[in-house]
DNA sequence: CCACCTCAAGTTATCGTTTTCTCATACCTT
DNA sequence: AAGGTATGAGAAAACGATAACTTGAGGTGG
């Protein structure tokens, strides 16, 4: 079907070696010889045929992406700064949407291994030691983006979450807030539980204010846990409210207001994530953003320099959040 | 580094072919033989080469994704859709963010096809006849998702735009209007342009009230042009507006503002996508659905069809749309 | 009893490249 | 003029699989 670099030395009258000789510019060839082969190159249409080449060179140029799920927020940003710096390194790359799922998550890596890619970006809230052992065992580059193990031991590019929790706690402290309730992540979830966690603690530890483990109850992300969460902080009367994620905080908002109170008014609440709910929710939410974006194109950027065998100067690049500040704390009315 | 089929056989003592009959089940093996070749797989901790395999059978069981822009709305879904299927049938996808682009999407199409992959799943709102040959060129199935072109040469899967367009209209003049302006997309753009226009000239007709060529206004999908659209139409004191994209819908909406009207009260607005925007935007924006992921979804498993070579029925599958009351028709005071 | 068939398993060509040798020619060098 | 060294290009061996052919041992029938 395809012409084969063998039609081509045929048209050429060349062998096969020339043809690939002028193809990767791979050693001299005269001037004559190279203008044949390009003639005959174009007279027969051919195109190489990477899987062949890849065989024999042992390098695919594919990396594969493995993500909870492409169509849930903040993934389709780093998703596309990867792809971005991937198609300008000429990478391709193979998406895997695991929900987060172990034997999905196995299975893809096994997949993708297969498959020979050269590296492994691998995105999602928890890496479990399961996963993390097949990673390892693949043998090749692999980069967490926004995302880290506990042990560090992959490279990653992530931003700092304790210290976002701390702003977002600072911030509230700032308000004037002295009891300052959080809504956490699992415990067991080392960034969404461990790490804010702690940045909250840090917050109020600077501030001086005595913590309180009955100020901090643990969700999962989620509305309803949230919810009965929320119930019981304010039982404990808070007067501010940290959430790990914005569907938390959004919860939370309503079972404020089921409780007769009002946000910001009565309370003020800060979400995680500036995901779409965060400003289209009433109160919109004020809210920690990551820079989605960037997460992907510098761990692309990093999977790269892995890749070629560059000297890295920090495998673990940290990047800045924001706060973002909406009405949830008391700032902004939405103007029609 | 990793053990290849030549190794397991050595260590089975078998063949390199027996190895490959009992990894393919394609001819009967002894019990015993294939209990020693199994053993030597684990033993080994073998894993096929899918290139070495590829490269043998032709075959990739690869797809290429070509998709104007991932972290857009609406396509993380259709991209969400066609990998659930895909990977149901044990297909890979590539990703490529084109922005639409015409070089881009040139260049990698010439790139999936020098990677083999089995088909490609087109994704974009207009699709240039130097690309369409192209993808004709490569020679293997071609899926169109969410688009079609203008001679429905290639398979496709999309909603009926004309109708949907229709169903807007028809419902702004349910709802008692007669004075209906439009801001279309791009007269050259065979959908967004030609159908949606041609769907409420209809519903226009239909309910003998006759079409004005000063009631629709091109636009480009984009904010600014529609503002202009629409202070354009204000002139001819449009009592409704149906706009081809929520973002044109809420800047008209915007400049409806300006103008010192309000909507619903005085002019109703209809958007587009049913993009976050639409229910983010003050007022929520009454909108068109496109079933995101059922048309990656069924897209490809049409894919899977073609590749199979199974008999189609319809190579031209049409999703039902859904229209979606919001304020901006007067329906839902959103509470709180 | 031998020709023939069956069936498991081995040999080998092939997929389309890259790359290491080789080799022939031409050019220096002394 | 003889020997050494560039230099351009071909031959052939990989890369790691599949599959078409062989082979050879054992079973069957006339």
């Amino acid at each position: 079907m395809n012409a084969t670099i063998k039609d081509v030395a045929r048209e050429a009258k060349v062998s096969i070696a020339t043809v690939s000789r002028v193809l990767n510019n791979s050693a001299v060839v005269t001037d004559e010889t190279k203008q044949r082969v390009l003639d005959a190159i174009k007279k027969t249409g051919y195109k190489p045929n990477a899987l062949a080449r890849s065989l024999k060179i042992q390098k695919t140029h594919t990396i594969g992406l493995i993500v909870p799920d492409i169509s849930s927020p903040f993934y389709p940003e780093v998703v596309r700064g990867i792809e971005d710096i991937a198609s300008m390194y000429s990478y391709n790359i193979f998406l895997c949407n695991t929900d987060q799922k172990e034997d999905k998550e196995m299975n893809y890596i096994e997949i993708l291994s297969e498959k020979q890619v050269d590296g492994i970006i691998y995105m999602g809230d928890i890496i479990r030691d399961s996963v993390k052992q097949q990673l390892h065992d693949v043998g090749i580059p692999i980069v967490l983006a926004g995302t880290e193990d506990a042990e560090f031991e992959f490279p990653n590019v992530n931003i700092d979450n304790k210290k976002a929790s701390y702003d977002a706690v600072k911030y509230l402290i700032s308000l004037g807030h002295k009891k300052i309730g959080m809504i956490s992540g699992p415990s067991d979830d080392p960034i969404g539980g461990v790490q804010r966690t702690s940045g909250y603690k840090e917050a109020l530890s600077e501030a001086k204010i005595r913590f309180k483990s009955s100020l901090v109850v643990e969700g999962n992300f989620k509305a309803r846990q949230a919810y009965l969460a929320m119930l019981k902080l304010l039982e404990n009367n808070v007067d501010a409210v940290f959430a790990a994620s914005d569907e938390m905080a959004a919860a939370a908002i309503n079972a404020i207001f089921d409780s007769g109170f009002s946000v910001p008014e009565d309370i003020h609440v800060i979400g995680f994530d500036n995901t779409y709910l965060s400003y289209m929710f009433r109160p919109t939410i004020t809210t920690i953003q990551r820079p989605a974006y960037d997460i992907g194109a510098v761990s692309m950027r990093l999977m790269t320099k892995l890749l070629a065998k560059e000297p890295i100067d920090d495998m673990h690049v940290v990047l800045p959040h924001q706060l973002i500040v909406r009405e949830s704390t008391g700032y902004g009315e939405e103007k029609k």
